[in-house]
DNA sequence: CACTTGACCTGTCCGC
DNA sequence: TGCGGACAGGTCAAGT
């Protein structure tokens, strides 16, 4: 999915272009990834204008002035598309290009009849708003969900009690990076900074590109990690998070932001999805291997257990 | 509890 | 060109 980069980059854009719209129609099939009680969605999501859209984690929240709120997590494949009334109906960038709308979006959709436009065939649910304007939730793996809850019980949600420190917040210093890993001794360092619980938001991606920072082997266990070099690790990991929102985030197949654009982050990745190619730093051959049953990219000659 | 593995889905790519 | 298997950015539940 969307690490935290891609999340934020989508949360930036939508709270540019949907704060304020009043949603007048919902259209999803899925049943799981879209879950609320009918009645919500009559009494709270019909009719209600967005107030706000914030981000926890990998998590976004689209405040209502019902005070509900939409809790949407992308998972591997999910986008948050807007597509607007008045202007282009293309797509930027040509993601989700696809066969054109399946029969239970069909009906009067403005862009159906365009190549190259949502729905598409891996669109879930749809969002109508009064403007004519619409936001389309794609998910091609089925992975992704979105809840309609009282905006109250947000942080109710088993995920919003477990999970850690936001890494780019102003409060998170490299002390307490270092303490979240108590108790971790025997997990190697990519699961724990895997692990939502340990630090919010940091995924496969950014994972590698900061223990690679940090001259670590992905699979050394915490144990083994000095604490110079878990500081290390805690530079390295803001610093490619904030790379990476500046660059709109990463895309490696499926990833687009509320407007449909691609990142780029990938362009300045050193080691993410480049094996067989030269280490930036040192000039040997960047290799893959499986450590917590990731895909994993490194240096061999710099990242040593 | 800490830690690992399989499951959830669809699509694509790679080797035979 | 077809087919099986592995793999893909995330998280849970269930297992050891």
């Amino acid at each position: 999915m969307p690490e935290l980069p891609e999340v934020e980059t989508v949360r930036r854009g939508l709270e540019r272009l949907v704060i304020g719209l009043k949603i007048i129609q919902v259209d999803f099939d899925w049943p799981k990834g879209f879950q609320a009680a009918p009645n919500d969605i009559e009494q709270f999501l019909i009719g209600s204008r967005i107030k706000a859209v914030s981000r926890r984690a990998k998590v976004l929240m689209i405040d209502l002035d019902s005070d509900y709120s939409l809790v949407i997590h992308l998972k591997m494949t999910g986008q948050l598309v807007f597509v607007g009334a008045a202007h282009s109906r293309t797509l930027s960038s040509g993601a989700s290009v696809d066969t054109g709308p399946p029969e239970r979006f069909a009906g009067g959709h403005p862009n159906d009849s365009l190549t190259g436009q949502l729905p598409d065939k891996s669109t879930r649910a749809v969002f109508e708003f009064e403007d004519g304007s619409h936001l389309f939730f794609n998910d091609q793996r089925k992975f992704g969900w979105i809840k309609l809850l009282p905006t109250t019980e947000v942080m109710n949600i088993d995920f919003m009690k477990k999970v850690g420190p936001e890494p780019l917040g102003a409060d998170f210093t490299a002390e307490r990076f270092v303490e979240r890993f108590t108790g971790r001794a025997n997990a190697t360092i990519k699961a724990a900074l895997l692990d939502q619980s340990v630090i919010a938001g940091v995924g496969n991606i950014y994972a590698d590109e900061a223990l690679w920072g940090a001259l670590i082997h992905p699979a050394t266990r915490v144990k083994d990690v000095p604490k110079s070099k878990l500081k290390t690790l805690y530079d390295e990991l803001r610093y490619v998070l904030n790379l990476s929102i500046d660059k709109g985030g990463s895309t490696d197949r499926n990833y687009v932001d509320a407007e449909g654009k691609k990142g780029s982050y990938l362009e300045f990745a050193r080691v993410f999805r480049r094996e067989g190619q030269d280490c930036p730093r040192c000039g040997a051959i960047i290799e893959k291997i499986r450590v917590a049953g990731r895909g994993t990219h490194l240096c061999p000659e710099e990242q040593k257990l």
